[in-house]
DNA sequence: CTCAATTTGTTAATTAGTAAACACAAGTAC
DNA sequence: GTACTTGTGTTTACTAATTAACAAATTGAG
């Protein structure tokens, strides 16, 4: 991967950053691209270097984080369930302020439909109908039944600000979908 | 003042910043151009820009917040004392990390005498000794007096990791000025 | 509605930051 | 001793970010 120039890298940090605060202080649709420029300390016309506007810029903060955790179910395909769980709600801690903000509250329905999407094309490859537990089970519903309910208790864990800590909720993520799979 | 380009004051704070943060972790003469580099996450090249070596951005950060004091010392010019404390140690307090360092620990002598000069050069014009309490004292002696006893003060509130609260230190620090001068 | 103020998106000229290469100085290991 | 690493300071060509100006679209108050 061609290394990207550490300027672009710090810009686009800064409007991040700037974007998720400020979605926690205003409807997304009040924040202006004024706003985003101040609060980033960047000048209003590099922004427009990166994104053609605002909803460009969310879209590719979702995708990235996307993105991030397709990288880490790549990393995580050899491992038992338990232990690549691991993985995943160490990002999702590490990233608190996006998923909670996406997931826990205002920015949620676009996020959580993505955030499904995602989750199902990445269970289909675990689905497997032909195993003993799982016979005559349809493969579209249970990959269905299977990110739903992931998404269903990391909502539940960033509604109920982290309950318990992520080391917890992995273990027991895990082991459920291994009974699951 | 000729508004200053956001990316310098970037760079500089990012500088700055690193510094202080490497100050903490280890002894000035080991921290490398390399190290405040990495950390403030700016091109080694772009250090040389802003300053001659590593001893020079120090320089340079001190002189930055003895510079601000002296912008305070002239906007509480026409308050009484502990009034004029309160904004004083409230920028101490924000700037607590630079102060803490500088002050309680390791950093210390160099910055400790600087500051004392500082302190005696603000605080000649508040010496009076044609006042009847001060009658027969030397300026210079009194001048000495109370920039030390101020110094003093200051150093045991950093080392002992602010037992009272800034606006606690403001109205004592600032009745002792009273009393005094 | 209408006028004024914001906000937007784009542009051109300029400036700061960047990477990479360089010669050189100190260590440090062998 | 020499070879090897590590850090320094400088330069060059290149790229991204900046400011300021602009016209057009939105917004909002009277």
């Amino acid at each position: 991967m061609a290394k990207i120039d550490r300027r672009i890298l710090k810009t686009q940090e800064a409007l991040k950053k700037a974007v998720i605060e400020l979605m926690n202080e205003k409807n997304f649709d009040d924040i202006t691209i004024q706003d985003l420029s101040d609060r980033a300390n960047v000048s209003r016309g590099t922004i427009y270097l990166h994104y053609m506007d605002k909803y460009d810029l969310l879209d590719k903060l979702i995708e990235t984080h996307i993105n991030e955790l397709r990288e880490i179910c790549k990393a995580a395909a050899d491992m038992d369930f338990v232990t690549g769980s691991l993985l995943w709600t160490e990002y999702l801690d590490n990233n608190y302020s996006f998923f909670s903000l996406m997931l826990a509250s205002k920015g949620a329905p676009f996020f959580r439909s993505r955030f499904l999407e995602f989750l199902i094309e990445e269970f289909k490859d675990e689905v497997d109908v032909a195993k003993g537990k799982n016979l005559g089970l349809n493969e579209q519903l249970m990959g269905q039944f299977v990110a739903s309910a992931y998404v269903g208790v990391v909502e539940w864990w960033f509604i109920n600000e982290k309950p318990v800590p992520h080391e917890v909720l992995a273990e027991q993520l895990g082991s459920l979908l291994e009974r699951n799979l």
